[in-house]
DNA sequence: GCCCTTTCCTGGAAGC
DNA sequence: TGCTTCCAGGAAAGGG
């Protein structure tokens, strides 16, 4: 599941393997749903002779710069991998898009529950512009996440998912952020003070940027799990303090983990370290 | 505008 | 063992 650290691997991935300045020879379009936008057939005449100048990520959204000033979003949601083939090589099950690149490598798109899009835009702007700040930008204060927060009635569990009001957290790393703030995940946002709010932005952070070190999450083997741009595993899921560990004991009081539903998500928690309330018992 | 529910999709786990 | 059922997840659409 690519959340910000696994997309921001991505990118790094693919920027170590030199993706700027290649240049595009042609895209083969296997699966037209997977293209969003515009219409595959466009979608491939648009893209070929272009150059890649630059990638990035915003969100959980890969970002490809091209030379003719268009953009290309790629967004992985569930089960969308990246990788890079041997020229001509035949498709592998569910690769649904292939970059022919000018060194004779191929971009390969392989995403087995095809949740994911791919979007050539002449103007990202709007999609991108939707999107909430960034955790791990220094000008998104504490303050700022405050504010946010004082405003919603919603759970806080669900409006940290909502990629409007924060951009790139999803199911494990809230779930890891709420338990390293100690807060139940179905507090309503504008019952959280300054303090809490504080202490919420740092634990995002933190969790983030642990991802980020281990080079992603992979819980498990097979189609459905994160795999780097280089089919390397993630390091993280070894660092999970609650996500998944139901029945296993809290690494801060050893109470057993336990997973509930928070607005159709599963959710984990440590029953003690957060309340639903406050209270000083 | 905000919030909640439903939908998309398929591998793999769980249940019988 | 083999079959069926259900769950997992991000984001967008639709309804209140």
């Amino acid at each position: 599941m690519p959340e910000l650290p696994e997309v921001e691997t991505v990118v790094r991935d693919l920027r170590a393997a030199g993706i700027e300045g290649q240049r595009v020879l042609r895209a083969r379009v296997r699966t037209a749903d997977v293209i969003g936008a515009p219409h595959p057939r466009r979608f491939a005449a648009c893209i070929a002779g272009c150059t890649i100048t630059a990638i990035r990520r915003r969100g959980k959204y890969i970002v490809l710069a091209l030379s003719s000033g268009d953009t290309l979003l790629v967004h992985l949601r569930m089960t969308g991998r990246l990788r890079f083939r041997s020229p001509g090589e035949p498709w592998a099950a569910h690769e649904h898009v292939s970059l022919v690149l000018h060194d004779g490598r191929e971009l390969r798109y392989q995403d087995t529950r095809r949740f994911g899009r791919w979007h050539l835009l002449d103007d990202a702007a709007p999609v991108l512009e939707r999107l909430g700040p960034e955790p791990l930008d220094a000008h998104f204060t504490a303050a700022r996440f405050g504010a946010l927060l004082a405003c919603r009635t919603r759970q806080i569990k669900p409006l940290l998912l909502d990629q409007r009001v924060i951009a790139g957290l999803g199911n494990i790393y809230a779930d890891e952020a709420l338990w390293d703030a100690g807060l139940h995940p179905e507090r309503p946002a504008a019952s959280l003070g300054a303090r809490d709010a504080q202490r919420l932005l740092r634990s995002i952070r933190k969790v983030l940027r642990r991802g980020l070190s281990g080079l992603g999450t992979t819980l498990g083997r097979g189609q459905t799990h994160f795999y780097s741009v280089a089919g390397r595993r993630g390091r993280n899921q070894g660092r999970l303090r609650v996500f998944r560990r139901t029945g296993r004991p809290c690494p801060r009081c050893g109470t057993p983990i336990a997973r509930l539903k928070v607005a159709q998500r599963s959710t984990h928690i440590c029953p003690r370290c957060q309340r639903p309330v406050q209270d000083r018992h």
